[in-house]
DNA sequence: ACTGCGATGATATACGAATGTCAACATAAT
DNA sequence: ATTATGTTGACATTCGTATATCATCGCAGT
């Protein structure tokens, strides 16, 4: 483990250099202000004996650490990893750094993570839905730094808001399959506890049945538990096409289920769209490229990520004081094959 | 925004309370050693004036951070996103924070997030590979805590290692394709640049196959650009397929690319694994759900990252000064039916 | 010789909490 | 009444860096 010696400090550097440690001091906050060859030999010493700046001290004093919370439900699910990718490639060229919580939806632990990003100084906070308990709330209503809020759209966002608009991503859906001639729509929706979207998707699903004048057989609607995996979505798919009057469509309101349910279906020799149509909500990478494309609609995640992060530079830079209140990155409807 | 009042300090809550700083700083270090109803009465204080704790100041004095930082080479790849969420599963319990830089791959962009990690007053640090630049190694074996590689094993870890023997498994899998008559079999690996893993797969698929009297053609030895995708593997399998002597085994060194050739091959009624066997490396969760199911050797990604942590905690609690330099979480040979 | 300027240094203070020493007081045990 | 113990407070120092003020010194322009 090489020297064993504390780390190094400023004053260590002025001593190695010979320079005194304002000097040292300005020579890396304040390039300009020193000669060149004092500057070479600030750099030289702290090459030599392996100076690293404490960046802890530096953020008492400024007040501001460079570093931006984020809290996300999972990362093992591709949706979140690529959002938390998206704001990572954006912070790396700020220089500022992730500190990453993970809540598992619970807001609970969203609330232990923001609080612990305030108490950090972070120069900002981005978190994920519209969903928060109340001391979460209070403590990010004193939080100073910008504050976004992702992956959906409300009017009562904290700040900023940076997502898209998942009642009408969800009703547009809904319309093509009905339009699309479809009599028999199953939906497989996600959990609502803890989760705006999935409230806000199923709010858009039975909008657009209604607005069709439709009714909505209460077997047809279905949830699966979070997180979501294949095995969930195969297995409502075995169960609704086991039934004495399956659907003729299914509507799943996460990608991952309804790649589970594709799949029992090919196995199964079930034929997609003829036999019953999927659809999906996310589109994954595996989407476009199955046997039968997916029909399904597609969700920004990268772009979320990266606007959420553009959104705190630009108002760290002091940029932007009022507007970009609200971002919408949108959403497509991808008509491919399954549906 | 409510409150545009500066962050509060202990100061302000021991004005709110009445009691003294120390009383106050007393009552939330060492709870014991002061009445519960005084204690009560901080705790009020507190919760009335929404103080937080500066986290920063705290360790500054303590030169202890609660955090970990941790480098990823990418996020939106499941098996680093499963790595990712089990480090921070096992933090989230120590009430450790990650800290998470993601390197693309890059030895510069690594150094970087090692050096901020140290600057930061990380109390370890996690990253991904044994390929670093010469000034990480320095700024590493400067470092004063536990520092983990992870993914790979190798006897020249800095400090601690957790991951499992990328040469064996793929020798291993190698051996199997051989054994199970396989005449011509080609090799699609990764790239070797800064990448530990890549060269080690190709090296142990180059043992197996010269242990077992078997030449290697050149042309059936091909690399896929980093970060892979299932395009580059559909790519690379309809060219291959297309070849006057196409090959009758595909070794794919990565996951994504083996699916996207996969799928390309049922697209194409290319029939799997009659025509051509496909043998996958990483085992992600879409393999075993294919129709016909994935030979691949699985990677315990998420268990790489729990251990890993949890070497971490163990060192910081004093435990096990010595114990755990090496941990071999080992892989799996998935035999399934494409191969 | 004058001012003005650029580069460097000496000294002090601040940031917010942790911590060590010592004092003040109340209550309990002797 | 004396000593011991527990609780609270006052004060000072420390962590590593930033920053403000003032002092030097040398050198150019007048």
């Amino acid at each position: 483990m090489g020297n064993s010696n504390r780390t190094k400090t400023l004053k260590d550097v002025s001593r190695a250099s010979g320079l005194s440690l304002i000097t040292v001091s300005r020579a890396l906050r304040l390039p300009e202000t020193v000669q060149a060859e004092t500057r070479a030999r600030v750099y030289r010493a702290i090459e030599e004996i392996g100076y690293v700046p404490n960046l802890t001290a530096r953020s008492l004093v400024s007040s501001r650490s460079n570093m931006i919370g984020v809290v996300v439900p999972i990362l093992s699910s591709s949706l979140f990893a690529d959002f938390a990718q998206g704001v990572a490639a954006v912070l790396q060229r700020e220089k500022l750094q992730m500190l990453l919580g993970v809540s598992e939806r619970s807001v609970e632990l969203e609330t232990e993570a923001v609080r612990t990003f305030v108490g950090r100084q972070a120069d900002a906070i981005i978190v994920t839905g519209f969903t928060h308990s109340e001391s979460c709330r209070t403590v990010l209503s004193d939080f100073g730094g910008p504050i976004v809020e992702t992956w959906n759209l409300r009017d009562d966002a904290i700040d900023i808001a940076v997502g898209y608009d998942n009642v009408k991503a969800s009703s547009d859906m809904t319309r093509y399959l009905i339009e699309k001639g479809y009599r028999e729509i199953a939906l497989v929706g996600g959990q609502f506890g803890n989760n705006d979207q999935a409230v806000d998707r199923y709010n858009g699903f039975m909008a657009a049945m209604s607005e069709a004048g439709r009714s909505v057989r209460p077997d047809l609607v279905i949830s699966v538990p979070t997180p979501t995996t294949m095995e969930s979505g195969r297995d409502v798919m075995l169960d609704l096409m086991a039934r004495r009057n399956p659907p003729d469509a299914v509507f799943f309101h996460a990608e991952i289920p309804a790649h589970g349910a594709y799949l029992a279906c090919l196995s199964q020799g079930i034929s997609i769209p003829e036999t019953v149509a999927i659809a999906g909500f996310g589109d994954l990478k595996l989407s476009p490229l199955l046997p039968v494309p997916m029909t399904t609609v597609k969700i920004k995640s990268e772009e979320i990520g990266r606007r959420a992060a553009e959104c705190v530079v630009a108002r760290l830079r002091g940029e932007d004081e009022e507007a970009g209140r609200m971002v919408d990155v949108g959403y497509e409807i991808m008509i491919r094959e399954s549906a």
